[in-house]
DNA sequence: TACAATTAGATTGTGCACAATTTAATATAG
DNA sequence: CTATATTAAATTGTGCACAATCTAATTGTA
């Protein structure tokens, strides 16, 4: 079969324009505060469990180091962040909220919380979506073992 | 309210996880044929519809010229599609594939295709996926006006 | 005790994706 | 006909995201 359905008929693509949309309107309400989409995932991993290992905030966001590192660095320069090497193990860099940090949840939340008021989402939908999202997520990730 | 879902229990970070995860099932199978996912994106936009101009190669693809053009020059260095003024209007670039740009068309398609078999999703889910995901991008999309 | 294997994070290189700006071409107004 | 406005694409700068590799530290084994 050589025909194929339009992309905008096509999962991937739906996933693909809605991810960048979902990651625009972040970027626009946590720009006043100085931050991008990606970083506000690392605070929000933090504001729900602060002083973490990198690998930790890797394995909550599935991101690798060589993506976290330089991040991470850019959030301490902004004074987000304090990364410290772990006494016992100095393999280990642990990340902790400064005061800052902290103090930016609450404003944060509010902001992008106006995102998902304005879309109206049904709660029963918006959990379906969660699960069948994060299924079709940890199929794949079986997939490449 | 300061206290918030985890991460995981938002769709926010369901929706960049699964993206994530499916760019990287894409991008193991493109690999083998030389290509990237969003150079596939660009391919299979013009599989259904070829010569086009930058223009609306990014409206279909939600993407602007400053990402488009770097895309389109290497795929024409690889020798997937060529590029060429419009002689009427040299403002416009079009977008033409070449042989072998045609050529991938099966095996590519066919090699993805992959993908979603192993996923085993049931019809109505992936319509329901699609629908809801494609609501969500244009009502974001609204928003932004 | 010494060495090998493993682990955690950092670095390097590359490909997007976006915003802002620039360049070149066309359309419009006077 | 000329000047201005608009349009299409390209360029520049920046921030990811990933793969591969490297560095430093810890653990395991002989």
């Amino acid at each position: 079969m050589t025909e194929t359905l339009p992309l905008n008929q096509q999962l991937c693509f739906a996933l693909y324009a809605c991810s960048k949309e979902v990651a625009k309107a972040y970027r626009d309400k946590l720009a006043p505060f100085g931050i991008t989409y990606p970083q506000y995932l690392i605070l929000s991993a933090l504001w729900d469990q602060d002083y973490r290992s990198v690998t930790e905030i890797g394995q909550e966001l599935q991101l690798d180091s060589g993506t976290l590192t330089p991040m991470l660095k850019r959030l301490e320069e902004a004074g987000w962040v304090i990364r410290s090497r772990h006494k016992p193990d100095e393999r280990r860099v642990y990340v902790e909220l400064t005061d800052k940090g902290s103090a930016l949840k609450y404003d944060a939340v509010c902001s992008v919380a106006a995102i998902w008021s304005e879309l109206n989402l049904n709660e029963d939908t918006y959990h379906v979506l969660l699960t069948q999202l994060h299924g079709i997520t940890k199929q794949l990730q079986k997939g490449d073992k």
